[in-house]
DNA sequence: AAGATGACTAGGT
DNA sequence: GACCTAGCCATCT
């Protein structure tokens, strides 16, 4: 791993930034991958969703692409996805798009008060 | 070891 | 806005 000075790598920090999105939020890979300090680790992010989600329980559901889309191909989670964001208070658009101006997680947005907008 | 793969992204046409 | 290309990087063949 690129990691050693804090024992952490980038897979341990995304997974755990992925644990971080509150429910009814999403965030994309490329986000999740700046937060857990690699810009260009979006495909690490996939990699640890495809590989781990399920055996360290994240919520895998709540990473969609940078369009708001979901990633996953039609039969291969990509419905399961979009219920569950659904059953979350997620909105989906006649063309199976989040609204990423509205649902997109911001880290400091869990503990204010939904300001959105101006 | 070299090439292909993938739940990606940004930039250009 | 749709389509194409290049960049990215750990994992798999």
């Amino acid at each position: 791993m690129t990691e050693t000075k804090t024992g952490t790598t980038f897979t341990q920090r995304a997974a755990d930034v992925i644990k971080a999105i509150p429910a009814g939020r999403v965030a994309t890979y490329g986000q999740v991958a700046v937060m857990a300090g690699n810009p260009q680790g979006a495909r690490q992010v996939v990699r640890l969703l495809h590989t781990a989600s399920n055996s360290l329980g994240l919520p895998w559901h709540r990473v969609v692409n940078r369009d708001g889309q979901i990633s996953l191909p039609r039969g291969g989670g990509h419905e399961e996805q979009r219920a569950r964001l659904e059953s979350e208070g997620v909105a989906f658009t006649i063309e199976d798009r989040i609204d990423m101006r509205v649902h997109r997680w911001h880290a400091a947005d869990t503990d204010l008060s939904p300001h959105h907008g101006a």
